[in-house]
DNA sequence: TCGTAAATACGACAACTGTAGTAGATGGAG
DNA sequence: CTCCATCTACTACAGTTGTCGTATTTACGA
């Protein structure tokens, strides 16, 4: 059902830790925060406030909890971009990909580059959704 | 200096309004925002705010307070683009590029489009700043 | 002149977020 | 068996945002 989710990024950095790891405990996480962690029961906190919100769940390993993202990587990035686009630029992705390029973000090499992937992946215009669908 | 400043949805909509209006009262705001509006003392609070936080400037005209937009929506849009490219792609715009590509948000023809555009605009490599910059 | 309508300024309050300390439980080392 | 290290749970607090109500000022019309 497409979570629509948004985090902020202290939010997003902390459950990216969780997707990188596949699950975690808070002390494996504010471990893999290295010298900007905050300290250790606040990221227990976050950890609990994120579970709370339905991003993750846990579980009593010994007497650890251990952390699971409840939501893929993807659907958070899609649908807190989806939200952007929505506020900045009124819905058109279109709109955001013309202004990356005013902006210089993207040129022409990375375009061909996208083309070329384009081609390869799918030769028949991703118009729509594609079912071929992996990870 | 390229403000580095991210606003609300509310916030941004607010601003926007202004943007379009060039400057308006609270009440100009209030009205502009039609069914969707809430209270005109949000709208002017939400106001007042903004213009502490030095998005917005504003000066009496007869007993109405005139508001101002201090930011360019591009850059707005550009900090605030940044910085979900910071936080969900590693800062790599081409990434972004990337997952909008995977998730049918821009197909091959708005691709070549683009391109197009590029070509015209700056034959002559826009990996950095471009110098002609209008609007 | 007096009153009403409109605008502002201010204060309040709830929810969310970031931050962290403290209390209480518990498992393991000696 | 005792004590320390460690983990969780809870509480607290400040800053931001969204939402308004109230109080105060003020201009304009009758």
């Amino acid at each position: 059902m497409t979570h629509d989710t948004r985090l902020s990024d202290q939010q997003y950095t902390l459950v990216s830790i969780l997707w990188r790891l596949g699950s975690g405990s808070a002390r494996q996480v504010h471990s893999a925060l290295g010298d900007s962690a905050p300290a250790y029961t606040t990221v227990a906190t976050l950890l609990t406030r994120l579970e709370k919100k339905g991003v993750l769940s846990s579980e009593m390993v010994g007497r650890e909890r251990v952390f699971h993202p409840l939501v893929a990587e993807k659907d958070i990035r899609r649908s807190m971009l989806g939200s952007l686009v929505g506020t900045l630029f009124g819905g058109d992705p279109k709109a955001l990909l013309a202004h990356m390029v005013r902006e210089g973000d993207i040129d022409q090499d990375e375009l061909d580059n996208v083309r070329t992937m384009l081609d390869r992946h799918d030769t028949t215009v991703p118009n729509g959704h594609k079912p071929g669908d992996e990870t």
